[in-house]
DNA sequence: AGTAAATTCGAACGGTCGTCCGATCGAAAG
DNA sequence: CTTTCGATCGGACGACCGTTCGAATTTACT
């Protein structure tokens, strides 16, 4: 337990919004989820934005180091594209809190100009990553060249994004969990 | 002008809501909208929780009335598909506040039960509507019958949805647009 | 050891929130 | 005309919010 009060203020305000979601989450809940005085936020993050900011930027980098665990060298690009399907799955199942933080972010990001910057960087990472790994050439060319790599990419992403909150309204239905692995008939054509 | 106070409560909810999301609209904001006093919404919708229940019941309703309009008598299960995406397309463009109130209370309904019933049961008409009118026999038939008409249903609500929120967040992005028409492959295959 | 800077704390501030309550209004019923 | 009752109002209440500030404590440097 040697964190600073700078992470472990960081670390509760993403556990406090995956618990709760950011609007009902405040400074003092915060605080005492790590054991600080509310007034070190102020402190660290200047303020309440400065701290979800941050907050933005840790998702984005949980999300990254589950790719980085997933991708293998040497795949295929459409074995990637499968791969990118079942992290999702995995996700999904395993870490639901971080697409629940994802969610919520994403949805600030409609009203706040701020975040909108911030959650805009965060998917354009993710849809680049599927343009340049997934879609490459010879993919593109079996598709018939119907599409560009980037709008197939975003159709990807936006699948996978628009499934997963269905999922995890009905957690119970195995048809929806099923929409993913459906998903693949994107590059299956 | 002869709308009942309700009414005007009512309306005034959905729009607030629309222009500045759920999280950031207070009972006052509304009854000023309304012109009408904070204590009138206590009245007639108990509570918040109350009201605001009553705008996801306002938000189905409208959708369905699009749907209305847009879906003709005597459509192929295909057309219908397609037109099912023209209908995101065009709402996209010319009432985004729709979306953004159909986003904001899907986000709401992760976190408050009350709200994950009626969030649920919206989603379930939606998708209800496209596995009956889309995805009949002939058409599963023409997709290998690999897949349910449900999870097949999923998956096109779901691409429209996700890339829906991409398309909010990044309005100049044109290749995110055509990744709505794109869609269509799923029963193109 | 002594001092200056960086941290940490608890208390307080002004503001806004959802809710509640008594008073008033207006129309229908006796 | 009087009574009754639902509708409407403005004001007040307590709770909680994010932020600020001065004092206490710890750390780092000479």
């Amino acid at each position: 337990m040697d964190k600073t009060q700078e992470e472990k203020i960081l670390d509760a305000a993403y556990h406090c919004i995956a618990k709760d979601g950011y609007a009902r989450t405040s400074l003092r809940q915060i605080a005492q989820e790590a054991g600080v005085a509310v007034s070190q936020i102020s402190y660290h993050y200047t303020n309440k934005e400065g701290l979800l900011l941050a907050v933005v930027a840790r998702a984005a980098q949980n999300y990254h180091e589950y790719m980085k665990g997933f991708m293998k060298e040497g795949m295929t690009p459409q074995e990637k594209g499968e791969q990118f399907i079942t992290l999702f799955q995995e996700v999904l199942q395993t870490d639901p809190e971080l697409f629940r933080v994802l969610y919520d972010l994403a949805g600030l990001a409609l009203w706040s100009e701020p975040f909108r910057d911030r959650v805009r960087d965060v998917f354009a990472g993710i849809t680049e990553q599927i343009t340049t790994e997934v879609f490459d050439a010879d993919v593109l060319a079996e598709l018939g060249n119907e599409y560009s790599a980037k709008t197939l990419a975003s159709m990807l992403f936006g699948g996978l994004f628009g499934i997963a909150i269905q999922a995890l309204l009905e957690p119970e239905d195995v048809s929806i969990r099923n929409s993913l692995s459906a998903l693949s008939v994107i590059f299956q054509k």
